[in-house]
DNA sequence: TAGATTGTTAATCGATTAACAATC
DNA sequence: TAGATTGTTAATCGATTAACAATC
């Protein structure tokens, strides 16, 4: 196996998704073609993609659904557990704490956590304790993943107790940028930023075409 | 002003944001140096960004702050409202009706639209209307972007009914990948693959150290 | 002035795309 | 066989980075 980058990687993901979908249509095998249409790339990159994890395909049959499904699990590592824990419980937070899709995909939220006593409840459906017992937690559960949920001015204090105790991947929720040492991987998902960003790219790009030839 | 490409979108409202935390301290200067460290990109891009849209700096004195917030803010819109609706309004759709952070950028949630009855509360803080009155709003109101938060099954019909009503940006949380026509745009945020994708990086990006020179 | 930083050009890098031989 | 699709290599493209002259 070729070394995959982080694009490809990504990539892989998504082809599972639609791999199942398609699976539990009755579907047998798929083209790169079609692939490539529902993940929006050429199916030269689908191609490259299987081929980077030695995933044989039919020259003339395309590829078959079971056997990729099975690579692409086994590569990104599906057959795992995910425990997540989320840290903080306000309203983003403990909307993603019941949120199904987690569930279905085989993430598991282990536990909340929140400064607020009157959010404490420990025995919940998914527990929430106070912040003081995260790193323990984290340490004795040797938890990975962890979720912040938490407002702007507290997340760069909590992500740094949440990476002492053993955290390695970050998704990001508080409207800051959080950056963390080498090793340690945030995602962080700006809400106010992905909508701006909307508003940005179509006043941008609406301009793009008239001004086009100005250039 | 030269044609902008997404990437150097995306970063300029990032730099906007931190230019207004660094003001909101005093500081009056900045070196394209800082801002790249902020948002994690070298000083070369922050001046090609920002020689883009012809903000002038000062040869050694670095880019003044109120300056490039004038013209950030000015390239990117900031001045005009941004209204959007929220389709669906189960708990990811209502923890963003009342997500604070969209006031604070100038986003302002005007409604929200679900097909439950329970949910309908047209008097409420943001109100929420049946998911049928939602075309007429959006054509009266004017409105461009809307967030869509309704299950998987639900995804593809809601959007098409946006679009057709003349919704041109939106951002989905349902975990399906939605696709529209040109002039559209669309930003999906899964959050369950966000979640995997951490796992899978994590896992593969840690078997590259070992393996690296295997390849 | 000397030192530092911008603004811009050229070089590098990596990923995407095109193309096509292999072959089912 | 003829037609279609894979697997892979080479070409293209675009964005990032390096470098450096201009100049405050």
């Amino acid at each position: 196996m070729k070394e995959l980058n982080k694009s490809t990687i990504l990539r892989l993901a998504r082809y599972l998704r639609v791999l199942q979908k398609l699976k539990s249509l009755g579907f047998v095998k798929v083209f790169s073609n079609n692939l490539g249409d529902a993940i929006g790339v050429t199916p030269a990159v689908v191609r490259k993609d299987f081929s980077m994890i030695s995933i044989p395909g039919n020259k003339r049959g395309g590829y078959n659904i079971d056997t990729l499904i099975a690579h692409l699990g086994a590569a990104l590592g599906k057959d795992q557990v995910h425990e997540v824990i989320i840290v903080g419980c306000g309203r983003i937070g403990s909307a993603l704490m019941e949120y199904r899709e987690f569930a279905k995909e085989g993430i598991h939220v282990v536990a909340g956590f929140d400064s607020d006593p009157a959010r404490v409840a420990a025995s919940a459906n998914v527990p929430i304790y106070d912040i003081r017992e995260m790193p323990d937690f984290i340490r004795s559960r040797g938890i990975t993943v962890g979720i912040v949920a938490v407002p702007d001015a507290a997340a760069a204090q909590v992500l740094s107790r949440m990476t002492e105790a053993g955290i390695q991947g970050v998704l990001n929720f508080a409207p800051v940028e959080l950056k963390c040492s080498e090793g340690c991987l945030i995602h962080n998902v700006n809400l106010g930023l992905e909508i701006e960003n909307l508003f940005y790219l179509l006043k941008l790009g609406d301009r793009q075409s008239p001004v086009h030839e100005l250039t």
